[in-house]
DNA sequence: ATCCTAACTTGGACTTTGTCTAAGTCAACA
DNA sequence: TGTTGACTTAGACAAAGTCCAAGTTAGGAT
């Protein structure tokens, strides 16, 4: 993702230690971080990073198209590095763990005409649950 | 929904003034409100009733299975009285307006054995996303 | 009909998640 | 190496939801 800060910069942004930390926590994650998450860890690399700063970083990306923004329950968003390869979500019931999918056919072809009432309709989210390997023989 | 009070009935729940206003409020609504909204919608015909108990209720609904919670996006979750009829949703990125939709086919089908990583995969949500009517031809 | 009690409700404090603002700082260009 | 507008900061604020102790009540028992 390194090309990643090169490309923002081709987009006229500046480019500062604030925004650079984020970015490498966002690249050296494969899960799926709250934007608190991503502040503790950029914290770590730059104590004096703001809340306000990530949550504004994280937006900015989310804007550009280079992070996706997942909301699988009613709390934190969650943010997804892996922005540029279309695939979906399997979410863990029971421990919230979420791995991305990569489902067979297009998932607009399951929703005919006549059951999209004049919408213009240009994307579909699909969430898979279940449980986890590690959920699955217990609570 | 008359019946849904004899259920609950039926499963051992106390019948207060305060359920039966929820519950007439979910089934007078064909949208899916937030609980917000449904607290405004139940003060009227309840002045006295809390914020506290509307979300009570709710959850209570919601773990019984007579309604569900849709988290579509980062904001708060709305409570869908259509729980018995399997159906995904269909969201304007715009205005946020839902509508309960009927694809067609298994939505389980597209997830190979080879992309499910060891879940047990019980059920998928699409949330199809699109210009409502109202919203196509500008803000 | 009345009593009893566990279940329910209430208001308010509290938490979590996120947004906004005014003042200070700094990256990048000249 | 100056300048300047974009960026960052701390903290106040807001929205959504949870929790708790105290008060109320539905519905079975009497």
């Amino acid at each position: 993702m390194s090309d990643l800060l090169e490309r923002l910069r081709g987009r006229g942004w500046r480019l500062t230690s604030q925004r650079r930390v984020v970015a490498e926590v966002l690249d050296g994650e494969h899960v799926h971080l709250t934007a608190d998450e991503v502040h503790a860890r950029a914290v770590e690399r730059l104590p004096e990073i703001s809340r306000a700063t990530v949550y504004n970083t994280l937006g900015e990306l989310v804007c550009l198209g280079e992070v996706l923004e997942v909301a699988t329950d009613g709390r934190a968003k969650r943010y997804d590095p892996n922005a540029h390869r279309p695939h979906q979500h399997l979410v863990c019931s029971d421990c919230g763990a979420i791995r991305d999918v990569h489902p067979q056919g297009d998932p607009l072809a399951g929703l005919p005409h006549s059951e999209r009432f004049g919408f213009t309709v240009s994307g579909a989210e699909i969430t898979y649950r279940g449980l986890c390997p590690g959920c699955t023989t217990g609570p």
